[in-house]
DNA sequence: ATGGGTGCAAAGTGTTTGCAAGTAT
DNA sequence: ATACTTGCAAACACTTTGCACCCAT
């Protein structure tokens, strides 16, 4: 449970590294970790999921991308803003919410507990059109 | 990945369940299923873990108790109201935050998307009272 | 040259599940 | 009597890590 990282160590751009933030980068439908494995594989079948797993981590430390957390695994987003998503409960497709990050909100809770709040994560649930149209369809017949 | 349980089979009240919903009702600090399943062992040591999460699962599914979803292992609720958390970056720990559910915005993602809004979760992330003393004292010596 | 990065496989964490026996309704 | 529940252990999904070698700086 513990954190504690944040040191102010030197990092290093490599060629898988480079390669995995390229892949992320090109997706803008918040692939998995497992997503962006598969497909820096197939550019480089000799890059490892351990590999994949902690250039993720390092870029979304530095801001290169961000790390999305949403029941399930993880997801990546190459938009790096602070922003809301939104996770279909029928498919487990994830989307950009269309509405602005509350920054007044965080300013509240540390007003009124004392938090210091960072930030703060909105994921909304429910289905996407898509699977309401799937659901619909499905009455009918 | 996929969804799709809710079947409306006939709960039933057992031994074992009862406990459960009393030691999770019984705290006010966010317990994981692992420290709800160590309580309800102290009660009856015969009680296994699958049982713990099986019945928290249905628990929270009829609305007895609240399944909260943030990084690292979930966690339950009693209050079982919509609304908000904190959790610390220091120290692991979840508490209520002090401002109230958005009803407004689900709609509003509605309108903007097209997505059917069931709820939103939001998690505040940052450092709580406590581990701000905490980091203050190590600065200064 | 040197300290961060890599591949690999093993281990870790948190949770779910198949099964045979038990029990609430 | 029926069909939901349980305990157990094994399996599962996702992620992290120890190690010996590698390579960007």
């Amino acid at each position: 449970m513990r954190r504690e990282k944040r040191q102010m160590i030197q990092q290093r751009m490599t060629r898988q590294k480079q390669i995995i933030l390229d892949v992320a980068r090109a997706h803008h439908d918040h692939p998995t970790a497992e997503q962006i494995y598969l497909e820096v594989s197939a550019i480089d079948k000799r890059i490892s999921r351990g590999t994949v797993y902690r250039d993720l981590g390092q870029l979304s430390d530095s801001g290169d991308i961000l790390h999305v957390k949403v029941p399930g695994p993880d997801r990546f987003d190459c938009r790096t803003g602070l922003h809301y998503h939104m996770i279909c409960t029928g498919c487990g497709a994830v989307f950009d919410a269309p509405v602005d990050y509350e920054t007044e909100i965080d300013k509240e809770v540390f007003e009124k507990s004392g938090f210091h709040v960072q930030r703060h994560r909105t994921v909304f649930e429910g289905l996407c059109p898509e699977c309401i149209k799937k659901s619909k369809e499905k009455k009918e017949a």
